[in-house]
DNA sequence: TAAGCTTGTGGGTAGTTGTGGGTAATTTCC
DNA sequence: GGAAATTACCCACAACTACCCACAAGCTTA
């Protein structure tokens, strides 16, 4: 079944092998649209985990990031975070892409890893900072989640 | 006797077989619009089942969830609850959908499963598990119900 | 009542997918 | 400029999934 191309969803867990290489799901290759050129680009996400784009939606944000202001502090810091740690990484023929040690050190990956679709991106976490994290955002101010999940109609 | 399209109500005793299948209703997919591909979504519910919304349905949530912004840690949140569990299938020659192992334990489901129309969308259940989510239910705020009295004229 | 269709359930099989590891090409560093 | 390290590409295999066929029970129709 071909889904709606660039969105994904979905949870998979698979395993960081001694190359740094990780498989992306099939499923999620299968909705690239052929102008991504099997490529991805992965970054630091906000949480504790990596970020991976479709190279098409990544050029979207840099878009983006050219119109803010360098006059401003907050723009500077934020264009630099972000592509700071961007890196494009083309799949293999078994699918895998290879992530940086860096990035693996900063989602502190080991063997297993969970990858997340997150609709227009997908998210790649240790599980168990995962479960943290969830912990952590069960402090969260739930009359506005509730309100998101009002507007959203789930 | 064909009923408005992709509205679900009625409810079904299926069963769950080894390879972790379930038979859709007939009447479901024969109310299924054409724009849906034979294709269901399923997810974890609120409560201890899993929710199945035709396609369609799913992308309108979809398209809600990508105007959210992955700066904002609410949204984030939002988004990762919502897309991470949701799976699509396509049912096969014989009507059934495939569930994630995952999805099936959340639900904790057996042999013996209940389909539910829930109008927009579909709920299954282990049995039990709904006698008991029933009697909780029992103590319900009976002035929830004078509030929604004013919503809906049934 | 009998024949034929629809529906729910079980199971086999071929193709796909995830994972490990090898080799050649490229880059880095002294 | 050459050796060492890193990266990109390839092959192999086990596990899994999607697809197909078969059949029994129930319902419809003649």
């Amino acid at each position: 079944m071909t889904l709606t191309k660039n969105t994904f969803i979905g949870e998979y867990s698979y395993s960081l092998d001694s190359k740094g290489r990780i498989n992306m799901p099939a499923r999620f290759r299968q909705v690239l649209s052929k102008n991504n050129k099997n490529t991805f680009v992965t970054t630091r996400g906000m949480d504790s985990c990596i970020w991976v784009y479709p190279l098409s939606q990544w050029l979207e944000i840099e878009t983006s990031l050219r119109s803010l202001s360098s006059l401003s502090k907050i723009h500077r810091t934020f264009v630099r975070n972000t592509a700071r740690y961007a890196t494009p990484s083309t799949y293999d023929k078994q699918g895998r892409i290879t992530l940086s040690p860096s990035l693996i050190d900063y989602a502190g990956l080991e063997k297993d890893v969970l990858i997340i679709g997150m609709v227009n991106k997908m998210e790649v976490w240790n599980p168990q900072y995962l479960e943290n994290t969830e912990k952590e955002a069960m402090g969260i101010d739930s009359n506005a989640y509730d309100d998101l999940a009002e507007k959203i109609n789930i």
